[in-house]
DNA sequence: TGTGATGTTGAATG
DNA sequence: GCATTCAACATCAC
């Protein structure tokens, strides 16, 4: 389900209902989430101990415990977490729940199960192992085009690339390419040193604006302006051309042909 | 009923 | 070694 800006939410309302609370069970439905630690040890290691504080970077999302230890929460496609009381108000597929010493519990819901939750002795040992980039929020223009240079992929293939740039997924990728009316094909080597400036200046607009609305993902579906144009068939804006789907860089992309330029490298 | 979906990874390929 | 592509993961909704 989330990128950045979702994710981001998902901080907020972890920091909202989680932070400094004690954990007084710790239940698991189903540990395959679980991608370096057996349910039963995830329990062990959490049992009483309070999350301090919390720290977002692109997708991932990382709780630090009061022992000096961090939880990895990557919500895959449908993860999501919901802060309740009542039983009934449990999500259809809750892989495990922290349950607060207040009568509360925070459950992490995911269908998919392609979530994943890693147990942390070292934040920062693990962030340079898996080579995660810098945070498409916080990145420079400077460090951003330094990414760019020498690349040969497409334009959506580098957006989508974690380790290059944390945050943006399939959807914000196209709509970053819509915003600056370039063919997500584009190979970056054909692309100007304005329009590469011009793609950082939208993404950062697009995912601060996203941010900034502090919404879940589910309302922004329905509410957001952007991702609305993405319809096949779809005239483009002043009718310059018609929306494509393709798959690009791997992934399901939508596109106005003509109104977004292709720019390819000799 | 078959198909594809907001993500990542590891194997295979160039 | 590096860059890129693709199947696989599990479940649901259309």
């Amino acid at each position: 389900m989330p990128e950045l800006p979702e994710v981001n939410s998902f901080k907020l309302y972890f920091d909202k209902t989680t932070l400094n609370q004690k954990i007084r069970e710790v239940e698991v439905q189903d540990d395959k989430i679980m991608r370096n630690i057996n349910g039963d040890d995830f329990i062990e290691k959490l049992t009483g101990r309070t999350f301090v504080n919390s720290y977002r970077r692109g997708k991932y999302l990382f709780g630090k415990l009061d022992d000096g230890n961090d939880v990895l929460f990557h919500f895959g496609m449908t993860g999501d977490i919901k802060y309740y009381e009542d039983d009934m108000d449990q999500p259809r597929h809750e892989r495990f729940a922290f349950h607060f010493t207040n009568g509360y519990r925070l459950g992490f819901d995911c269908p998919r199960k392609f979530a994943r939750i890693l147990y942390l002795k070292d934040l920062e040992k693990y962030i340079s192992e898996i080579g995660l980039g810098e945070d498409a929020l916080i990145i420079s223009e400077n460090s951003f085009l330094e990414k760019l240079e020498g690349r040969k992929t497409s334009i959506k293939g580098f957006l989508l690339n974690q380790k290059l740039l944390a945050g943006v997924g399939n959807l914000y990728a196209d709509e970053i390419c819509f915003q600056t009316r370039i063919h997500p094909g584009s190979s970056i080597s054909a692309l100007r040193q304005k329009q590469k400036k011009d793609i950082y200046k939208v993404m950062q607009n697009i995912l601060s604006i996203a941010v900034n609305r502090a919404r879940n993902y589910k309302e922004e579906k329905t509410e957001d302006d952007f991702f609305q144009w993405r319809v096949k068939g779809q005239k483009a804006p002043k009718g310059k051309g018609v929306c494509k789907v393709e798959k690009i860089a791997g992934r399901t992309t939508y596109y106005f042909d003509i109104y977004q330029r292709l720019y390819q490298s000799k």
